[in-house]
DNA sequence: TCTGATAATGTGAACGCTAACATAATGTCA
DNA sequence: TGACATTATGTTAGCGTTCACATTATCAGA
């Protein structure tokens, strides 16, 4: 009972197979010429002894762990769950492993660790998700040797960074509003520390301006009593404003039910439109016209990108994300004031 | 330009600190017997090149990868993502890297190929997140050779899952109408193929009982549009009924808007209270009373059984996760019929 | 001052694999 | 049928650690 039950390893495949250990190899690795014949008898020694190839073992002979790092925001919102699956699975089918650390991204310490950890397992890239601009300093100064793919941060290089289409998803936002034949449309922003705020405040301008209409901007966060606090103060009817376009879902909810708590009626006399499609969007009072972004597809893109760097093959360069309006109730024609 | 950047190792660590290689292998695992003096030289040896000990031959030699694999439905709900981050703070506190893989928790094949490919970095031991039965049995029938920790599921051994508190919450989610003053209180469920639903049940039933109060149980998903379509067809008049337990959030916002569309108002009419405490549960029409888990620290129990099964270390035996009653506007005194 | 324990450090091998090179089998063409 | 390319396989070394086992320094007690 106490027989030590070493696993199987390359030799002992090559002695059942009857070949060397290195055709054993490069059966593995589907190398070339190598017979028909062999390859299965090699195949079934393995099946038979069910033979697991060492990771560590070939990790430590090609200086490669097949590893990618994930530095992901532990500030949970509703994109990166998706995120997450879609890149392990992206890298899963590059032969890659995912390994992810969650940090502080208000915390350079806190960086500085998840970046050491994952250092230690010997990952041979990294990808950030983190919306706040000062971790991609912080992450710069400190990965050098490994390449690293910033997703939805304003980094110049595409070929650096996915992006999740805020700025063509927030024109494309007011655009419909506009479409409806509202004139005051106003925008509440997301925290301006967010990667993501920014774009969306360009595209609802940029739409307002090839309208002819005047932008206005109120600075917001991402969150309902954000969204409630803004909906209770704002002035909408000397201003003659008609629709709001929220920068996220949550805000808009914190609007609506300040705005409807005031007496006004959404969409009758107020449109609003929100960001993100959260689950929970399309049962709100009344259920929230939106912007759904592709969360999994940007991951998809990201690790993809990533691992393009790795093995230095091409990038496939995709096209840009665009986040799909969902139409729902809260968005209606303007008002007659 | 064309130098080789090779990574600094255990010998060059050695020579730069004037010791053997074995020296710096006791100082980076702090051995004893080690003169201080001896020990800070090292250190700012290891120091100035930048040394990272290499994973590979580590793992190679003491055949232990210092990996555990986390086996996670890509059914995206709310919980699993602060536990992930839970699960990956625990295992890195405890020097251990957790690494997932996402897969279709309906589809054994799919099971099957994510541990395949958890085996081939040669994970230490695999945390299970499913909420489905089939696929417990599939994974226990797979992996024999490596500690497995289920979490929610209805496992025997305590030690070998952890447990969010259904039952109890759910217990308690009760006695809250029932403290109210409600008599007539209905429970919609949770899909039968999912863990969560059964002991949800059973918390409801038991509470009825003790009370001297007849369950009413009717069968649901988790979706908000089942939640709606429920709502529609509940008998509530002739029955009495003054309150309902849905067995999670999304559900109660579905019962609440179908509800409400049919002219019963809450919390006056009915009360409503859910399960999960989802982030914008506080902001439905009415903000809703539901009972919050502890997914984190779900996460954080789960892995720390499964590092302690792994380093054999006793586990130290946690009390039973207990959700958080979360009063809001949902649930009142019941309506005089 | 010598002896024997204990503290502190050193030496060689092995982990399981692939890279690089060497060799053997097979096929092709004059 | 020999010469030479091509296909197919084998041999040896080394990746960076830790382990198991020396070996050397240090210190107390007789």
């Amino acid at each position: 009972m106490t027989e030590k039950v070493r696993k199987p390893n390359i030799y002992d495949v090559a002695k059942l197979a009857g070949v060397s250990h290195q055709t054993v190899s490069r059966v593995i690795n589907n190398a070339d010429y190598i017979k028909e014949d062999t390859r299965s008898k090699v195949q079934s020694a393995m099946q038979e002894l069910g033979y697991v190839p060492n990771a560590a073992a070939r990790a430590l002979v090609t200086a490669k762990s097949k590893i990618v790092g994930i530095l992901v925001s532990d500030i949970v919102y509703h994109g990166p769950a998706g995120m997450m699956h879609a890149m392990e699975k992206e890298a899963r089918r590059g032969g890659y492993f995912a390994i992810s650390a969650s940090v502080d991204p208000l915390d350079n310490d806190s960086i500085a660790q998840g970046i050491e950890h994952l250092r230690r397992v010997g990952i041979e890239g990294l990808v950030v998700i983190t919306p706040q601009s000062d971790s991609v300093q912080a992450v710069e100064r400190l990965v050098k040797d490994i390449p690293v793919v910033f997703i939805d941060s304003p980094h110049n290089s595409t070929e650096l960074s996915a992006e999740l289409g805020n700025y063509e998803g927030a024109k494309r936002a007011t655009e419909h509003l506009i479409s409806l034949g509202h004139k005051k449309i106003v925008h509440v922003a997301g925290p301006s520390e967010w990667f993501d705020s920014a774009p969306r405040v360009s595209g609802y301008s940029d739409a307002m301006k090839s309208a002819k209409l005047e932008p206005k901007v109120f600075a917001g966060d991402w969150s309902v009593p954000t969204g409630y606090e803004i909906g209770k103060n704002l002035e909408l009817d000397q201003s003659k404003v008609t629709a709001i376009f929220a920068a996220n879902d949550h805000l808009a909810l914190g609007l609506m039910r300040a705005l409807r708590q005031r007496g006004y009626d959404i969409p009758q006399r107020v449109s609003i439109i929100g960001f993100d499609d959260v689950p929970e969007a399309a049962f709100y009072e009344p259920p929230l016209t939106t912007m759904r972004p592709d969360f999994a597809e940007l991951g998809r893109v990201a690790m993809e990108k990533m691992l393009g760097h790795i093995t230095r093959e091409a990038t496939l360069s995709s096209d840009e994300l665009i986040p799909e309006l969902i139409v729902r109730e809260s968005t209606a024609l303007p008002a007659n004031l």
